[in-house]
DNA sequence: CGAGACGATGGT
DNA sequence: CCATCGTCTCGA
């Protein structure tokens, strides 16, 4: 008898065996539909001696449905599928889920049917219908989509559908993609960017593992260097991955890639309507798809011929996942290339010290752009101290960066101010009473957001409109903002400089690549005379007349607990600083700090990244942080405080005692109620060498918890939260 | 995870 | 007496 070992997609599934049907042809890697008790399931086919034997008896086995008609996972796949489960502590089912994360794409006819807008009217007009006619202006989707895009139920649709307003569109899921070509315009690459891109390409051409680090300050022409690989694996018909942490801002990037290749490249990220996700998902699959570029998501994709991966900006704590599987796609895409035998480049102006710290050991291979593209310059950095130099009362500019802001303004030129705090002002309190405005649901205050007139969690997402009278007291009138966020620098550059064009960019302004087009076109086309954004603007912003940026508070990330806060402070500075002299005029950087003589500001006003580093180096030794040492976070979980609080305290009372592990807490997390759940925290902190996962399965695996408590491990984790 | 079974609660 | 809801169990 024949069966078959299969790994599903849910979570709380374990292993099961089937009986392959009669005439069935499958292999590991082998997608399938399986019956489990009463309804249908996905899984893939396994190695049987890779995954728990279940024993369960031959007579039991119940035959499976089908094997669905795509490419089999590749072996290459599978392992980096169980090394990442077993490298994060995570079940291999949910590592798997992000493989298939496009849902059906496997299944189903090659055609959907999307509607638009068709220009007519109906008969009759109700409220609903004209709602969903305004909201649904140059969108083309399914009837679900499209329902959810106008907020109103898909029966509303279907009327409209009826009546012809909306016109269905026959969408052909495998109409293939424009081609890109590898010699479409030539490059003109700088004498420092030339030998680099000719060592990327012979690294393409051996088809051998080989992790790189691109290390190129800010304006070097990183993009246009890694691009000549990416040609070269085109010219032998491989297949690439382009992982960019913040996708929404891709506009420049793809134009870039367009003028290079003649054929954007294929786009994944989470918000993809289902039918492009099935198109590209198929693409992707089958091998057609020459270039793919998408975040962290897209790395876990079923690529039938991966040739070269590229981590742009690989610095990027967004490259982090989280929640669910916690992993960091930029080391997820190392191991991926190991398995793959192809190289990965990671691109930035700031690595991350891990991966310094690898190449500085031999193993990543270290590539330097050192000079910027066209001569331009490095900007010249000052110090405010605001100590010192006060800005007036409900101020946030020192006035020397005002006057700096002025001059700019008659020259024409532009300004940037950047202040990673989104919002009108961080923390609202009634003046009568004190009382604070906090979220329901999580430990966090509420942020003022005046444009869109709300109080907002940036946590978990909750809204309100600011209450016209305190909740505490019944005071009207009452409620003062305390500290700055971009929108109130924004005001405060309206009144110091009036007339000039301020724009706010965040993630609240900019949330589609439409937005971020829009935006990008203004800034060239010199609408905009001050831009004052979140970290948003720190990266890959590219305008020749911006040349003066402002740091607002260089301090702040430098408070709270977090163990990379002072290299995430000198990326963030060094990045935003980057912005600056890009053109033909140099450009100045002013940093407003109350800590001038903190290592990591003085580093930044010196320009030193060797020094930063190197004591930054110093410290995290000292601490047995990463790289030499290793961090690990327990959150346990529940809507229950006191449920969660035993579960922490039965996971702390058993903690096994290693002398290469310490352990810390449980306590509870600095987000002690976030998103409605209650938090507690347990730290470990290991040698490099230890076993950490091994500890932490032995540890966890024997205890029982209640069911509304939930155990999520965090290795290397970035967030402290 | 998700369907179905089972048991407790509550309103008429 | 039945409808509704929450909790538990099972699946190969």
């Amino acid at each position: 008898m024949n069966r078959a070992r299969i790994l599903t997609f849910n979570a709380a599934l374990p292993v099961l065996d089937y009986r392959v049907p009669e005439g069935t042809n499958v292999v590991p890697g082998s997608v399938v539909v399986a019956p489990l008790g009463p309804r249908e399931i996905l899984g893939i086919v396994w190695e049987e001696d890779r995954l728990p034997a279940q024993s369960v008896p031959d007579a039991k086995l119940r035959p499976f449905r089908e094997v669905l008609p795509v490419p089999p996972l590749r072996p290459e796949l599978r392992r980096l599928i169980e090394w990442t489960a077993d490298y994060y502590c995570a079940p291999m089912n949910s590592v798997a889920r992000m493989v298939l994360s496009s849902g059906g794409a496997m299944r189903g006819p090659s055609t959907t049917t999307e509607y638009r807008l068709s220009g007519g009217m109906p008969e009759r007009m109700t409220p609903k219908r004209e709602a969903a006619i305004a909201a649904l202006e140059g969108e083309q989707a399914t009837i679900r989509e499209l329902a959810e895009l106008a907020g109103v139920s898909d029966g509303v649709l279907r009327g409209l559908v009826n009546q012809g307003v909306l016109e269905p569109v026959v969408v052909d899921i495998d109409r293939p993609y424009p081609r890109a070509h590898a010699d479409h315009a030539e490059p003109i690459l700088s004498a420092g960017q030339k030998p680099v891109a000719d060592e990327l390409v012979t690294a393409v051409e051996a088809e051998e593992f080989a992790p790189i680090l691109l290390d190129g300050v800010t304006g070097s022409g990183k993009t246009e260097t890694y691009f000549e690989p990416v040609a070269a694996a085109l010219r032998k018909d491989r297949q690439v991955l382009v992982l960019l942490p913040e996708i929404a801002l891709t506009e420049n990037f793809l134009r870039r890639f367009e003028d290079r290749f003649g054929a954007a490249p294929i786009v994944w990220h989470s918000s993809l309507k289902s039918t492009e996700r099935r198109r590209a998902w198929r693409a992707i699959s089958t091998g057609e798809a020459q270039v793919v570029v998408g975040a962290r998501s897209a790395l876990f994709l079923p690529y039938a011929n991966l040739g070269l991966i590229v981590v742009d900006e690989a610095h990027e704590v967004s490259f982090k996942q989280d929640d669910g599987v916690r992993y960091n796609a930029r080391d997820v895409a190392v191991m991926r290339g190991r398995f793959e035998k192809i190289p990965v480049v990671l691109a930035s102006a700031t690595p991350a010290l891990e991966s310094l710290q690898m190449a500085e050991s031999g193993i990543y291979r270290k590539l330097d752009l050192p000079s910027r593209y066209g001569g331009a310059e490095l900007p010249t950095i000052k110090l405010i101290n605001l100590t010192e130099e006060k800005p007036d009362r409900g101020r946030w500019l020192a006035p020397s960066l005002a006057r700096e802001l002025f001059v700019r303004l008659e020259k024409g030129e532009q300004s940037l101010l950047f202040l990673n705090r989104r919002g009108y002002a961080p923390l609202t309190l009634c003046r009568n009473c004190g009382h604070r405005f906090q979220c329901a649901n999580c430990s966090a205050w509420l942020v003022e957001h005046r444009f869109s007139r709300k109080l907002a969690c940036h946590h978990c997402g909750h809204e309100e409109p600011p209450p016209p009278a305190c909740p505490e007291c019944g005071e009207v009138d009452c409620l003062v903002p305390c500290g700055p966020g971009v929108e109130r620098i924004a005001d405060e550059v309206a009144e110091i400089l009036p007339g000039a064009r301020v724009a706010v960019v965040t993630s609240d302004t900019l949330n589609s690549p439409e937005k971020a087009a829009e935006f990008v076109a203004q800034a060239e086309a010199k609408a905009i005379d001050v831009i004052v954004g979140t970290q948003l603007v720190t990266k890959g912003f590219h305008f020749p007349e911006l040349t003066l940026v402002g740091v607002v508070d260089a301090d702040l990330g430098l408070e709270g607990g977090d163990l990379r806060a002072a290299e995430r402070t000198y990326q963030q500075v060094a990045q935003v600083a980057g912005r600056a002299g890009r053109g033909a005029k140099p450009g100045e950087v002013h940093i407003q700090t109350r800590h001038p003589d903190a290592p990591v500001i003085e580093a930044l006003a010196a320009g030193d990244r060797d020094a930063f580093y190197e004591a930054e180096t110093e410290a995290r030794r000292h601490a047995g942080a990463p790289p030499f040492g290793r961090w690990a976070a327990i959150i346990v979980s529940s809507e229950d405080e006191a449920e969660a609080r035993d579960a922490a305290r039965v996971i702390g009372g058993t903690q096994p005692r290693l002398d290469d592990i310490m352990i810390l807490g449980p306590a509870p997390a600095p987000m002690a109620l976030l998103r409605g759940r209650f938090r507690y925290r347990l730290l470990i902190n290991a040698r490099r060498s230890a076993r950490v996962q091994d500890a932490i399965r032995q540890w966890l695996d024997p205890l029982d918890f209640p069911r509304g408590v939930r155990i999520a491990i965090d290795i290397d984790p970035y967030s402290f939260v």
